[in-house]
RNA sequence: GGCCCUGUAGCUCAGGCGGAUAGAGCAGCGGUUUCCUAAACCGAAGGUCGCAGGUUCGAGUCCUGCCAGGGCCGCCA
């Protein structure tokens, strides 16, 4: 929990023994119980500064607090010098009391307040399916969009839409030479195109629908015809892919609309009047090797046509253009050598380095009985994001992708992510939730009837506070995720918030003296608190996530 | 050849800004069990933190080198 009194305390402490600026003051949660709620190294730190040994440091340092005034029950200086404090549990009461009492509101945050950000990802090609690898993308994504939301950012979700350039082109070849084949001509796929079954299902689509129209000589007008067919059918189906891990976007940028727009020329005049730009071997070069990059880009290939990379910047100018103040871009980590040139043409533009983050997602690995799933179509197996939230459920899917470091390759366990017990995390959080909600049902009551101004002092056996203290971490938690955009951070606390809860609730199965219901009138009333502000935190975290907070299991 | 990610228990992974005895889940081992939800619980065990140096009072954490796995180095997107 914050303490941010006793940091105040200490960092006037210090510079009462004489310590200038230039030190900060650290609490940490010490592992071992024995070594109180609280610990700081501020005397180690300053132990040099102040040429005294640290644990005399410590005792000075002690000396200047005012513990009670602190709600510190004591401060302890122990090893090498750092201090050790215990809260008086009282204060870990009323803390209790403030979660039950913002429930929805505890763990929201101010800080982000006034920023808008622009997140966006998954911005798959538009040529296909999604895949397992999108599905990570587009958790993380989505949940570092929830979290700067619950740190009170104003965040929009942002997919960009690659509906311009040869990918597209080859998907409007690969479905004309379907398209020919079931007018019985004797077309093969092009090298490098399409070969999904979509494709030729796309081309019977065309064939019935637009086969009068377009025949068998495909021109401009014939393949702007197809393309669009094909772009909104395929971007239709991505979209109801992600609606079923439940996530939806505010914003689709088309590229093509960059083009249209003239925006693209726009910024090739941009660049030149900053005179980033140079012609050489017939290209137009952009001198992002000025700001960092390996070695200057080309925008305008020797032929007339642009590189990908040209209506890229126009897009990402676009973002601040917009108004954000932040542009997070979630890539898959076979992008990493793109990071380097977008942030230094970006820096070319005058933007500062705070402006474009990228979060690097690491390809995942699919096993079964330990063998890998290959991701190629066999029967049984399965290849798309579709097929695997079909099997494993969208809580699943979603869990998996998120209780990882982002820049972790990861191995998804399809044998675990299949398991309905608790060996599997999701649902071991989940059931932690599902039991406390029990407790109200048992008890008869709506868990917005607990009387939340009860007396708490029952409460004070080490297994209660041990949770109590777990609840007062969780806007620190949410904090550092949203901060590190890390969702992983707020996965793993849960884990850990269920394993204390469920430890705590079946202590109550061995001895009903530690049960919520059925003891003195004043201790149930005190555990009901703590039971709601428990399931409060469970429901806030997974919710967070995007994860179902269900009822009963 | 260069760049990025990763290397921690048998397996999958956590380890704020350097801090005290390196953690969790799964598997394995021993025990318990009809419960306010057993779709379990309790307990013990399990480690050369890839290797070698360095910085520091103190290194899984920072620096250097090396090894291993993955990814990327295009006038493709």
């Amino acid at each position: 929990m914050r303490l941010p009194d006793l940091a105040k305390a200490l960092e006037l402490a210090a510079r009462k023994l004489g310590a200038e600026d230039g030190f900060e003051v650290h609490l940490t949660r010490p592992q071992n119980p024995a070594h109180g709620d609280l610990a700081t190294n501020l005397a180690m730190l300053l132990a040099g500064r102040l040429s005294q040994p640290p644990q005399e440091v410590a005792q000075a340092l002690v000396a200047e607090l005012d513990l009670a005034a602190l709600s510190l029950e004591k401060a302890e200086v122990a090893g090498p010098g750092f201090i050790n404090f215990s809260i008086r549990p009282e204060l870990l009461r009323e803390g209790l009391r403030q979660i039950a009492k913002e429930d929805h509101e505890y763990g929201r945050a101010t800080s982000g307040a006034g920023r808008r950000v622009n997140v966006e990802f998954v911005s798959a090609n538009p040529t296909g399916p999604l895949h397992v690898g999108h599905g990570r993308g587009a958790a993380i994504g989505d949940a570092i969009a929830r979290l700067l939301a619950c740190t009170g950012h104003d965040v929009d979700r942002e997919f960009y839409v690659n509906d311009a350039g040869a990918q597209i082109e080859k998907l409007v070849d690969s479905i004309a030479a379907r398209y020919l084949q079931l007018r019985g001509e004797d077309e093969p796929v092009p090298e490098g195109g399409y070969h999904g079954e979509y494709v030729a299902e796309l081309a019977r689509e065309v064939e019935e629908q637009l086969g009068e129209r377009i025949g068998t000589v495909w021109g401009a007008k014939e393949r702007e015809l197809v393309r669009d067919h094909a772009l909104d059918r395929l971007m239709a189906e991505q979209k109801e892919d992600l609606r079923a891990l439940r996530i939806e976007f505010d914003t689709f940028t088309s590229e093509r609309s960059l083009y249209d727009s003239g925006a693209i020329d726009a910024m090739l005049e941009s660049l030149e009047s900053k005179e980033l730009l140079y012609r050489s071997e017939g290209a137009v070069w952009v001198a992002t090797s000025r700001f960092g990059d390996d070695k200057d880009r080309v925008l305008v290939k020797s032929d007339g046509s642009y590189t990908y990379f040209l209506p890229d910047i126009t897009y990402h100018r676009d973002k601040a253009a917009r108004g954000f103040n932040t542009a997070i871009d979630i890539w898959g980590a076979d992008h990493h050598s793109y990071v380097k040139r977008m942030q230094s043409v970006l820096e070319g533009l005058g933007h500062g380095p705070d402006f474009f983050e990228v979060v690097l997602v690491q390809l995942i690995r699919v096993e079964r009985g330990g063998e890998e799933v290959k991701l190629s179509k066999r029967a049984g197996d399965f290849v798309t994001l579709r097929d695997l939230v079909e099997e494993v459920g969208a809580d699943v899917t979603r869990y998996f992708f998120l209780e990882r470091r982002p820049q972790q390759q990861m191995v998804f366990d399809l044998d675990l992510a299949l398991e309905r017990s608790e060996k599997n995390p999701v649902y071991k959080i989940q059931y932690a939730l599902a039991r406390l909600r029990s407790i109200y049902r048992r008890a008869g009551i709506e868990a917005g009837e607990i009387d939340l101004d009860v007396d708490l002092s029952p409460l004070g056996i080490q297994r209660e506070l041990d949770v109590i203290k777990k609840l007062l971490d969780y806007p620190e938690v949410v904090e550092a995720a949203a901060g590190d955009r890390e969702p992983h951070q707020v996965a793993g606390y849960l884990e850990g918030l269920a394993s204390e809860v469920n430890s705590w609730y079946h202590a109550g199965n061995r001895d009903k003296s530690l049960r919520v219901l059925g003891v003195e009138p004043p201790l149930q009333s005190a555990r009901l608190v703590l039971s709601r502000a428990t399931e409060i935190v469970l429901r806030n975290g997974l919710e967070l996530l995007g994860l179902d907070t269900p009822d009963r299991m």
